[in-house]
DNA sequence: AAATTCTGTTTACAGATGTAAACTATACTT
DNA sequence: AAGTATAGTTTACATCTGTAAACAGAATTT
């Protein structure tokens, strides 16, 4: 069976980014977290939503309140990991190293940041 | 005047990189050069072309011979570049530790690819 | 209880995208 | 020169996306 889980559009994700960044919300909530970066309609919103309950990317949780409150189903490193391999496919063939010397190049890391990250993966090993 | 040089969908991509790779080519040698990878109707490919000369990314060559060539007006750097802003600005909040962090973590990344990196660098100043 | 207001669900619609056929003019074959 | 093939250009169409309104049933107000 072919799973839209992970498919998730622009739009779509900026409401997944509000439910993986506090958890359960009513409708409400999240047009009201949204509001804070987004202008969106709260009809839109609730399109969105019921797409990506279709999706199965979001369950919708009927309480014993007025309102339903709505959860991911998919968590936000396992989304993160895919977008991350799609991107990497398309654009460098698979290939981590060409986009960090990509990403050198454009000065977009800098030795530092490198060095960190070394000493971060010395500490834990 | 807002171009649409740098908005290529995935499909379109594909053609892109064969120009690319390959430089100025006729249609038929595009077509050939994809059928490697792709199996796209040679229609298919007029129409994505086509698209690609509307938004100025792609520029036709008329030539003495038959056929037309053509030609990316973009570069490819210039074009990764863009890609990779947008890419970490909708995943990331346009930071890149945290890109590379996750890389890290999910072994996308060793510790050897950071040492040749930094040592690269180091041997560039 | 009737009217009003929300919540949840369905429908609408324009523009983008992937795919490809139709049409037109030019070049090639016989 | 007439017929055929091919390159270039335009049109078609289903699905996806972003945006939002319409509708139906439950809750709230008066």
């Amino acid at each position: 069976m072919i799973t839209k889980k992970y498919e998730i559009t622009d739009a779509e994700l900026e409401i997944m980014k509000v439910l993986w960044e506090y958890g359960e919300l009513t409708l409400n909530k999240i047009v009201e977290m949204l509001s804070k970066n987004e202008n969106k309609n709260k009809s839109t919103i609730k399109t969105l939503l019921y797409r990506l309950i279709e999706k199965e990317s979001v369950k919708s949780i009927t309480n014993k309140t007025k309102e339903n409150t709505y959860k991911a189903t998919i968590n936000e490193e396992e989304y993160l990991k895919k977008a991350n391999e799609t991107f990497l496919e398309k654009l460098y063939n698979g290939s981590t190293n060409k986009l960090l010397l990509n990403f050198v190049e454009e000065k977009k890391i800098s030795k530092k940041d490198l060095q960190d990250l070394l000493d971060l993966i010395e500490s834990e090993d």
